[in-house]
DNA sequence: TTTAAAAACGAACGTTCGTGCTATATTGGC
DNA sequence: GCCAATATAGCACGAACGTTCGTTTTTAAA
């Protein structure tokens, strides 16, 4: 029945590109859906029958928008990054440089994962867990998207330290992976045991390890010690 | 044909055990190959026919054994247990106690991602991530098996502590989280990218972790800095 | 050597998977 | 209102899944 199109293919005007819309809108409807039964249940677990069930339309009508299954888990990744780009990406990058653009990535990552963007926790962590051990596009893809957060991170840590927000000693690279690390152990102790509390340990331990490189100029973006709840902890979404 | 098994049935003597031993001796064959299967490819993807062409056996043979796909899944995450016990937890509390075994058992887990005893890194980090989003009794186990580990990082914590060689500052659950979840960062750098470079970070991040919150005496006990190969780093299996 | 139990087998079951084909609706431009 | 294009549906396929069943082989004890 494809009730999921039924509406505003009204993109009037010159309608060369709205014969291709409303394909794309169903597109764009299936991939919604398919970001969240992947995040859930995994990008294999993700089948067609059951998302066509989901979306009720045909298997084959969506089967149709992909010509594959793997052409569906890669866009169903390119979807999550979008995504993630929107809820982490872009609010951390319009507020503030350097360190500040720092703390504010690892920060938001954890509200992101706490405010369950996907329901599965990180999209990523999950989908990297899932591949590490298959070769092929999908993994190819996944790994390269996890490549970009350490990139970014490791950018602005370069940026702080350029700015004289953190100290010489501060191995990019290295302290890149370390809150990557903390990060990751707070998603994956929330999935498996529910434990919020974890995210404060991860802020806590994160904010240490900034704190440890920071320069006296860098303390002051970083919320300060002592009562662990400062600004932009719990807030979500 | 059962290749497999067509030897040292020889338990002669009082075979009343006999009889039996050599149904488990075969159950314990399929366990071996289930566990390498599972760690690689998941616990999902570990099919009965797959493990049955596997082993040259029939899939009804195999089957026979654990009466349902679950019940195999559980029986292979308990073998994992087993390996783990001995790879890890053994060799740690064999020597030292107190914060030697807390550094122990660090160093050896990350020789044990490192020296693949898992084809899939750590089995039940992969476990872990693939059933999260599955309740069932195979999660229930899996993180029951995972709260192990944390509760015994936390003790070895309490013990250095109690001895002396941990400051009192050192709060058991958040430096447990820490170091747990600094290995976990290197199992997967380590699993999406083969970047053998994670273990030295990892390896970099927890000592420092430890020398902070350490004593004078504690500090005698951890591998001294500077050079960075210190004994017990690369060595495996 | 016979015997009863245990272990392994082979074939089939009902489902579900991904993937093709062919036909039918639905669409925007004329 | 008709047309070409696109989107969706219907149906079927071969393979693989977990599981069941009845039979045959292997085994240890009598």
């Amino acid at each position: 029945m494809s009730t999921v199109v039924k509406q505003m293919t009204a993109g009037q005007g010159n309608a060369a590109k709205a014969r291709k819309a409303r394909g794309d809108r169903t597109r764009q409807a299936i991939l919604e859906v398919a970001v969240d039964v992947a995040s859930a249940e995994g990008l294999e677990g993700l089948t067609i029958g059951r998302l066509a069930a989901e979306l009720s339309m045909s298997k084959s009508g969506l089967f149709a928008h992909f010509g594959s299954k793997e052409e569906l888990q890669l866009a169903t990744v390119e979807a999550a990054r979008d995504i993630f780009i929107r809820e982490v990406i872009r609010p951390s990058f319009e507020s503030g440089k350097g360190l500040a653009r720092l703390w504010k990535l690892c920060d938001v990552w954890l509200a992101y994962v706490r405010g369950e963007v996907f329901r599965g926790g990180c999209f990523f962590a999950a989908a990297a867990a899932e591949f590490d051990g298959r070769p092929g596009p999908v993994r190819d893809r996944v790994a390269g998207i996890r490549k970009e957060w350490l990139a970014t991170l490791r950018a602005s840590i370069s940026e702080a330290r350029e700015a004289g927000q953190l100290n010489a000693d501060a191995d990019p690279a290295q302290l890149a992976f370390e809150l990557n690390a903390l990060e990751m152990g707070a998603n994956w102790a929330f999935q498996l045991y529910g434990d919020r509390q974890a995210f404060s340990r991860a802020r806590d331990a994160i904010l240490e390890r900034l704190r440890r490189h920071s320069t006296t100029s860098g303390l002051l973006l970083l919320p300060q010690p002592g009562k662990g709840r400062g600004k932009g902890r719990a807030r979500v979404r």
